[in-house]
RNA sequence: GCCCCGGUGGUGUAGCGGUUAUCAUACGGGCCUGUCGAGCCCGUGACUCGGGUUCAAAUCCCGACCGGGGCGCCA
């Protein structure tokens, strides 16, 4: 036997009728009637069957029926197209190849009737991948990925890699994990804020990365990870963070476009819509989005950041209007970290909202040295913590904004999923650090 | 950091002081030539750990371990 796989199973088609194919992967299901066995055989693209007859092919038809589920096998034989076979085609087996025989039972059924739940699933990840609704996710994560990189690449943006490795709590807020660093104390980056800021100092005028960051806080819920990937973007020379906007909302656009496009099989398996926004995305102030709450009948003292109930009851105001995408803007400089721009007590800011759930925040960010150290202080931080940052704001910083834009949170607002660790392979949660 | 909730066969569950510990699915065996959630028959398989209360604990109490979710914070 030559190749393991001549083709995948949905590329058998009526120009096969009768001919000898070989395809291969795992044995799904055995049905077993005593003299005829279907084998359901799965690979990346679908399912597909194999008939045999015990009559014809003893020795082939036992050792299918004895195989255990999810062995990786090859099978080559003749496609004949069948109306009574749900896909059209079956293979009749002339030859065999038992690549992998499986062990039994599965510590979890990839078609089984009973659902597993999400731990006993992330604890054999490799095998919940096997299901084509799991595996979608990250099928659409690939495209989602290299479409920003597209969009990005198109828009003058070069793509860099900042350290993940950091010798100081770089903005606040977050806890940072803690690591030794030979005879040094070092952390892992929660952002690449300080170095995209200082790499607007370098004349590259307009970069991105999209990399892993890391967040030592203790919550355990479905929206938070400790270890996430994000793309993060800088640009110089803005006006203000209108600029950084219209390229946040066109790239999330041509996200949707390229997922609705180029994901249609992942789409339909998911059974979700994706509608890419219009562009202007809705632009809702701070002051304003307070008062839509107010009607709500939701009270919130001005200058407070919207906790998560309040940003879902403003997602389904929006979701009520038909609309998935929006912006927040205009907060109060005091929600924000220290290098926002202020504009008198508010601030050149915004987040990006999907459906009720913040995904992304940026802002045109703070360049004039002396603004920006005052404002360190003013947040109780220390100006020599950040003398590295600081320091590429003093011989020549052109203005600049930027933002991140969390790619697990976007996926699962995209796919209307209910828990975040559906969009990363090997989630990283409070609790879960292996496998 | 704070607050709730839960741990029963491989998987998912019922039971919530005395049961032969329920059911499904998976697994093993048998029957079956058109299955596609195949069907039918038979079988194997479980109370997280430690202490306590009680004549009696899966069940009540305490602790540990493991897990789920919410808040805060954020992406």
């Amino acid at each position: 036997m030559g190749v393991y796989r001549t083709h995948y199973s949905k590329e058998l088609s009526d120009k096969y009728d009768g001919k000898e194919v070989t395809v291969a992967g795992w044995v799904e299901d055995i049905r077993n009637l005593g003299s005829i066995a279907f084998i359901i055989l799965r690979d990346r693209q679908g399912t597909l069957q194999i008939t045999t007859f015990k009559k014809q092919h003893r020795e082939i038809f036992e050792k299918l029926i004895n195989l255990n589920r999810e062995s990786v096998i090859s099978v080559k034989g003749v496609c004949k197209a069948n109306e009574k076979v749900r896909n059209g085609y079956e293979i009749i087996p002339e030859e065999l190849q038992i690549l992998s025989e499986s062990d039994a039972p599965l510590p979890l059924g990839v078609v089984d009737k009973v659902k597993a739940e999400m731990d006993t699933r992330l604890d054999n990840r490799f095998i919940d991948l096997r299901k084509s609704e799991v595996r979608s996710i990250f099928m659409i994560r690939d495209v989602l990925i290299n479409s920003a990189r597209d969009y990005l690449r198109k828009n003058g943006f070069v793509e860099v890699h900042t350290p993940k490795i950091i010798a100081s709590a770089s903005e606040g807020g977050t806890n940072l994990f803690r690591l030794k660093y030979f005879e040094k104390d070092a952390f892992l980056a929660q952002s690449p804020q300080l170095y995209k800021q200082m790499l607007m100092a370098s004349g590259l005028d307009r970069v991105y990365e999209i990399a892993w960051y890391f967040r030592a806080e203790e919550h355990n819920t479905r929206r938070h990870l400790n270890e996430s990937t994000a793309i993060d973007i800088e640009m110089a020379f803005i006006k203000d963070e209108e600029d950084v906007m219209s390229v946040l909302e066109g790239l999330v656009k041509h996200i949707c476009e390229e997922i609705k496009e180029r994901c249609k099989d992942e789409i339909e398996t998911l059974n979700v819509e994706i509608k890419p926004p219009e562009i202007p995305v809705p632009r809702i102030r701070y002051d304003e989005a307070l008062q839509m709450l107010e009607k709500e009948g939701v009270e919130l003292e001005w200058g407070e950041d919207f906790g998560s109930e309040e940003e879902r009851i403003l997602g389904e105001i929006m979701r009520r209007k038909g609309v998935d995408f929006y912006f927040i803007t205009k907060y109060p400089i005091q929600a924000k970290p220290f290098y926002t721009m202020p504009e008198g007590g508010l601030s050149k800011s915004f987040d990006l909202c999907c459906k009720g759930v913040e995904i992304s925040s940026g802002s045109q960010r703070i360049h004039d040295y002396n603004l920006l150290v005052r404002r360190i202080e003013e947040n109780g931080l220390k100006p020599d913590d950040f003398r590295d940052y600081l320091k590429a704001f003093k011989y020549g910083m052109p203005p600049h904004g930027g933002f991140g834009l969390g790619i697990e949170r976007l996926l699962m607002q995209l796919l209307n999923l209910k828990n975040v660790r559906e969009c990363i392979l090997f989630p990283r949660d409070r609790t879960r650090l292996r496998p």
